[in-house]
DNA sequence: CCCTGATTCGC
DNA sequence: GCGAATCAGG
């Protein structure tokens, strides 16, 4: 449910495939359960392919010799192959990373490329931390934190800036 | 292992 | 048209 690319979800996603944004950052920031995949087949079906392409500047082998995978039908409903017998035998330390152990203790120090690097009290401060909470594949957030951090500012209050609140007064009076 | 886009093809 | 599975690579 959710999905149907809609002309605002496609307008979106050729916004941010534009704007250089990879294939599964742009599924992750639409949200509904779309997949990278999806973001590319859309990609390709408009036509979007080719720009400023983040992890393979330069295409080695243009793919002369590729007829392998066709050719020994997919098997996606016979074979369960099985060779994995023995997964157990190691009850024994999981590494314990105390920065995950609570939410908002991540000190610059302890902050790891996985984990939430959402900013929390107030950065000169000795007391100031990240939220430390896991952030999945490069998000710079845990998923909480980055809804928050993509949400459209609504536009502040143009009230609330003190000059238009002194030019208003000024009007006023 | 993480990621990247590209391609194929059953649906 | 769609996108999972896969490929090929950094």
């Amino acid at each position: 449910m959710s999905h149907g690319w809609t002309e605002d979800r496609v307008d979106s996603l050729k916004k941010l495939w534009i704007d250089g944004l990879s294939a599964s950052q742009i599924a992750r920031q639409l949200g509904g359960g779309v997949t990278r995949n999806a973001v590319i087949g859309k990609v390709h079906r408009l036509g979007l392919t080719g720009r400023a392409e983040p992890s393979r500047p330069r295409r080695a082998a243009p793919m002369p010799p590729r007829p392998g995978r066709v050719a020994q039908a997919r098997p996606r409903t016979s074979p369960p192959p099985r060779p994995v017998p023995p997964p157990p035998a190691r009850p024994a330390a999981a590494r314990f990373d105390p920065a995950l152990a609570l939410d908002g203790t991540a000190t610059a120090a302890t902050l790891g490329a996985h984990m939430c690097k959402w900013p929390i009290g107030d950065p000169g401060s000795d007391a100031f931390r990240f939220c430390g909470r896991p952030a999945p594949n490069r998000d710079p957030y845990c998923p909480e934190h980055r809804r928050v951090g993509c949400q459209p500012r609504k536009a502040a209050p143009l009230a609330d800036d003190p000059i238009v609140r002194r030019v208003l007064a000024g009007l006023a009076a």
